[in-house]
DNA sequence: GACGTAATGTCGTCATTACCAGTTGCTATA
DNA sequence: TATAGCAACTGGTAATGACGACATTACGTC
């Protein structure tokens, strides 16, 4: 029954394990709340040392599966209210299905726009033109949200003859132009919608927006995207999970 | 120059080298962007074995301070924009402290209420009386947020009684109600203001309000308190970062 | 000069061993 | 009977040793 790690293929053990535990949680073989095998017991089960048994735990700790107590034990711990992609950068495409929504993207608009004062901020002098993309896209058929998105033509020639109606900017940038993708900064603020918005969005034009600025960054640290999204505020909302820093 | 590790006092060696290091980038001695030494050289430098140092800058990579690349190095990772209390859930008063702004907390009321559906659903049927507190917090003498806040009578009696407008609600849990608090779960949302919400935050009616809904954790999972604040949206904005996961 | 290769340095993984520090429950003692 | 204290758990910290995978550089060959 127990699934055994297998030591001949170059997966590392630590994630062999992370995997399996990760499994059982959610077949519901370990039950929410329920105390999971301690360190030791595990490494006998799966014929793994203990160090390594503690990778696979911390990890699955600090990633929320699990909740450790010191001197009593790790306990599975409760699952996280469906989260969004404010603590996972994944693209709106893969969000929506795996939601198993419908959705559409429409391309508004392709231009190529030199610098303002924000750009130039953003992205710190280093570029002189940008491609600009403003998208519509829908869920189930209504419109969800407008993404206004700039990135410098240097870093993605040719990007404005891509089909970004069928395919994912992220995955396109990832895979087409080789980008290694980091991280994202998101500055979250609600405001009011502006008329062609509120057109788009078919809501009202007094009607709150939720507006999400992002700034997306590659592994080394450089700026590669700019953009700016308004969601129609009575059909959004995001989650997110903070932990607890008591400063003493 | 270079403070040493002390071996003969109860701080983990780990956490004595996460310090340090922070300390190190924080003071400027380590540039952002610049490679640190070696996890062999840290090691010799503060007499330490490479695991040790492993835990460290572990800790600090997935804290955001430092960035590895397999086969390169470590790098001193580029500093997180000002954070607010999305990444960190610390209480307004730390947050507006930190940031050297003039804040003031109203108590506009303190009440006692029995369950609606929404408090069955959040608190799953285990209280039947909550206190109720309705804060109104100034930034710069700007009002600027109107906080309502759920707590089970049977998990803090008295709790109506304490000075809320000096101390800090979650600091007063924790220190005189023995609180062990451990994270919350945030909802954000964009909306427009209530007459009542758009009087207190002297706004115009059809302005746009940032909702922030929090279900408060115990460490054992427990819910002890749900809350909704209302942000003025032309005040407030939040930051957020995202690390990416690609899916192969 | 262009290219492949080897050396060297980096982080990544893993095992083994040892001891420390909280928690819990049993037991021997008062 | 009540309780203090002693195991016997739990996870926490730490050292040592070994090898693998990846990146960079220098060098030798073509």
């Amino acid at each position: 029954m127990t699934r055994r790690i297998q030591k001949d293929v170059p997966i590392p053990l630590y994630y062999q394990l992370k995997e399996i535990l990760k499994e059982r949680i959610k077949s519901g073989d370990l039950e929410t709340g329920e105390l999971i095998p301690s360190e030791r017991e595990l490494g006998e089960i799966y014929e793994i040392s203990r160090p390594t048994v503690r990778q696979a735990i911390n990890e699955l700790v600090s990633e929320g599966f699990l909740r450790k107590e010191h001197g009593r034990g790790t306990y599975v711990a409760k699952q996280k209210i469906s989260q969004w992609f404010l603590q996972n950068l994944t693209s709106f495409s893969e969000e929506m299905a795996e939601k198993g929504l419908d959705f559409s993207t429409t391309v508004l608009k392709k231009e190529v726009v030199g610098v303002d004062s924000t750009l130039e901020e953003v992205f710190e002098g280093n570029f002189e033109q940008f491609y600009r993309l403003e998208r519509l896209r829908c869920v189930n058929g209504e419109p969800y949200v407008i993404v206004t998105t700039y990135i410098p033509v240097k870093l993605a020639e040719g990007l404005i003859d891509e089909d970004l109606e069928q395919y994912s900017l992220y995955k396109t940038l990832e895979k087409k132009y080789q980008f290694q993708i980091g991280y994202a900064d998101r500055v979250i603020e609600a405001s009011n919608a502006n008329k062609e918005d509120a057109d788009l969005l078919a809501v009202d034009s007094t009607s709150a927006i939720q507006l999400i600025k992002t700034r997306g960054y590659l592994e080394n640290d450089e700026v590669f995207e700019y953009s700016i999204a308004r969601y129609r505020g009575d059909l959004s909302n995001f989650t997110v999970r903070v932990p607890y820093q008591s400063n003493t």
